[in-house]
DNA sequence: ATAAACCGTTGACAAATGTCAACAACCTTA
DNA sequence: TAAGGTTGTTGACATTTGTCAACGGTTTAT
């Protein structure tokens, strides 16, 4: 079940772990399966754990004082899940993440990920490059957000993630870019014509 | 002029600068003073250095296809500015980045600044705590993009950064939020009665 | 097998926000 | 000092987007 993590941290170092550090790593993570719609993690909870997801696919969504649910993220295999200010800050979160179809994940703790850093060299330079990644795009959503319209951000979507297509209904999406669903509807429509 | 720089670090790291990483640090980053309005990064420019501010104020925008400017991020004492992106992949910037103030910047390289982390312990703590930050904040701009109101993102904004409400005049804040200059006149007029 | 939930679409309408033009007050700067 | 730019405001109007209700087609759960 490790072994899609072994080929991310492969690809993203340039490098071949040892046996030694794929024990190491095994024993630092934690599989666990996930049924759809079951919660990783619920808004007021600490988030104690990043997760590396094996199969299946997974959401982070807050919700507004009406109840609505607003998509930050979403995830499907080789993507890390997780609140990163709960966890760095350990304090509750503002989010909600659960499974959007049955899932796989790996689950490590903080202290045991500082550890395999130390142990692992190649785990710390995976992690540098993934916070890189991370940050261009958060900076280009946000830029997205204020700056293109729903029409624009939606064709950036299509062409940055064109497998979440497939993976998410559309309304999920639509949450995603920070419109509704109908809005969504009617720009697709526009746009087939 | 660097001692804003050192304090900067000392505050993240907890630990006091040895006389020695003093000198290193002081011979890896370039001070620049900078005249209002003056270019730190124009689109399509390499961004090869990251920037300290020691005094003075800047800003980061895009410009869309009708020349209008969009605020992606301001800056003042104590804050960094740089494109990441472009930074990190060495690729052409889609941002400008200029002084609002006349402005006096600490200017590092990135091969000096992966120097200084091997040699300075400290550098590479307050680097890292530097982006959890970051990530952070780009996370709940984020999610404020996509679930707040105009009036409620600003709102967080003022609260966050009530500094920037006396250094930077309305429209740019209007822009950094999203929203046109006139719209945020009336949001002010209505909290105001 | 049946009921219930989910998904996407559409129409009518409402609300939020943008656009454009004008204005006054204030700075800059030549 | 005069001219020109900047800043913030306001009004009238246009555009975009949201809201609500309804519908048919699917999938899911019991």
């Amino acid at each position: 079940m490790h072994s899609s993590l072994f080929a991310y941290i492969a690809q993203y170092t340039q490098t071949t772990l040892t046996e030694e550090e794929q024990e190491l790593i095994q024993r630092a993570f934690h599989p666990k399966k996930l049924r759809k719609k079951q919660y990783l993690l619920q808004e007021g909870d600490i988030c104690r754990h990043m997760g590396f997801i094996v199969r299946g696919a997974m959401r982070q969504y807050s919700v507004d004082d009406k109840g609505a649910e607003h998509i930050v993220q979403l995830a499907i295999e080789n993507w890390w899940v997780g609140d990163r200010e709960s966890y760095l800050m350990l304090t509750p979160s503002l989010y909600n993440i659960d499974a959007w179809e049955d899932t796989e994940v790996l689950l490590i703790e903080k202290a045991d990920l500082l550890n395999l850093y130390q142990q692992v060299p190649a785990m710390m330079q995976m992690a540098r490059q993934m916070d890189d990644r991370h940050s261009m795009a958060s900076q280009r959503r946000i830029n997205a957000a204020i700056s293109f319209s729903a029409e624009k951000r939606y064709a950036e979507f299509v062409d940055c993630y064109p497998e979440f297509l497939q993976r998410f209904p559309q309304h999920l999406i639509a949450s995603y870019l920070g419109i509704t669903k109908e809005t969504l509807s009617r720009i697709r429509k526009q746009q087939a014509m």
